[in-house]
DNA sequence: TACCAAAATGAATATTATTCAGTTAGAGTG
DNA sequence: CACTCTAACTGAATAATATTCATTTTGGTA
């Protein structure tokens, strides 16, 4: 039986397209699709222009790997940073905490994803894959209880990860540093607005100081009534 | 004066720079910007491809050109969607569905905007004059009384734009047309919801009005009382 | 009409992605 | 251990295109 050398030659394989990716990853981010060359990508690699060809059809097949590296190991991240034991609105708080955080370390890595096209139907599997993070906290919500029946869950998914996309967007742009306030202010639409940071909404509905005042005034009154024996 | 030689001359210029974008914009959207040869672009616009040079630097920006064209013509186009004396919330609704109408129409050309680092600060300038549609609008919300005092237009900007396009990136990867759900569900977390259509936040827990209004008729019924001399 | 500068041309050049004929390494076999 | 054979690798050659530039054309002006 073979089974060790096999592994062996398995795992220097699985090195080198590593290794590939890695001196991928590091170029495109830096340069962009346009700007990296793959002879500048085989050297940080150590390898020959012609062994890039090997592992990956073309640049952009190249790029579809580095992509999907980067998503599935997100995913990977993501399982870790939400306990699943914890409140829907505190699951989801830990993910978009995490996913912006991430997204943000990482602009230029995410900014590739979206180039284009995409090629193939299976260039965004990872993609799904991430999202459906965000659909078991929702669903678990909703069996829980903690959300309500009609919960939207396909829609808020846009809302969410569309929202944290751009705020990165914004804060990169004004090279500004990661901002919690961006995650406090989307769970506050997101899931019903008193179990979260109350904000914006007072203004419009009475507040609960406005409730005490006019149950006091109540409590005056029934106090005045003389057969209230 | 020779203003009217000069004229016709900057005229014929400028439809020239108009041809050539178009002809641009067609092949980007069709080939994707690696796609698009610069050849084919200069065919198509019925001139020779080092007059391409003549009024673009390279093929970035000639990207540019087309992208900013679009983004001006968007601005242009959502001032005339906006009825300016309507309500804050229909107005958010006709730039929302006029946004995502557009989007959705030309959602090559949308693509090709965020593609890589944009290289001058410059490039993102009528994306930001579109999105002051947004802003003017919320301000003109709030003045008016119609919105909180304290929204985060800030923060809901990026909710609005971040929402709709990745709505319309799911819409078209799953071969949908538009649909106005989106906007109608963006809008009820964007305003206060009982000024949209109600839809998910009916089922939850009672909201501080409801309870009010409970209070109120309580106190109602006590001014009634025979013994409440 | 003749002149000149601006505008336009497209063949030549430069830059890269991609291919492929030849070389190397290492696992299996006696 | 030597031999064989195949899979992995190499980098020079090729192909595809963006970009340049020496030359030509155009149209306004005198």
């Amino acid at each position: 039986m073979a089974s060790t050398p096999r592994n062996t030659t398995r795992e220097r394989l699985e090195a080198k397209d590593s290794a590939i990716l890695d001196a991928a990853e590091r170029i495109f981010a830096q340069a962009g699709f346009d700007g990296a060359k793959i002879a500048d990508i085989a050297r940080a690699a150590s390898v020959a222009e012609g062994t890039v060809y090997l592992y990956y059809k073309n640049k952009r097949d190249l790029l579809a790997g580095v992509v999907g590296r980067f998503w599935s190991q997100l995913t990977l991240g993501a399982e870790a940073a939400i306990n699943k034991e914890a409140s829907t609105t505190d699951q989801l708080e830990q993910f978009a905490h995490y996913h912006l955080q991430s997204i943000l370390d990482q602009f230029d890595v995410v900014s590739l994803t979206y180039r284009a096209q995409p090629q193939k139907d299976q260039d965004l599997d990872q993609v799904r894959e991430y999202v459906k993070v965000f659909d078991r906290i929702m669903r678990q919500g909703v069996d829980r209880g903690e959300l309500p029946p009609h919960t939207p869950i396909g829609h808020l998914r846009d809302v969410f990860f569309g929202t944290l996309e751009f705020s990165s967007r914004t804060l990169k742009l004004r090279g500004r540093p990661y901002d919690h306030s961006v995650v406090t202010n989307l769970l506050s639409l997101i899931v019903a607005p008193d179990q979260v940071t109350p904000a914006r909404l007072e203004a419009t509905t009475p507040s609960n100081q406005d409730l005490m005042q006019k149950l006091e005034s109540i409590q005056r009154q029934l106090k005045q009534l003389p057969s209230a024996k």
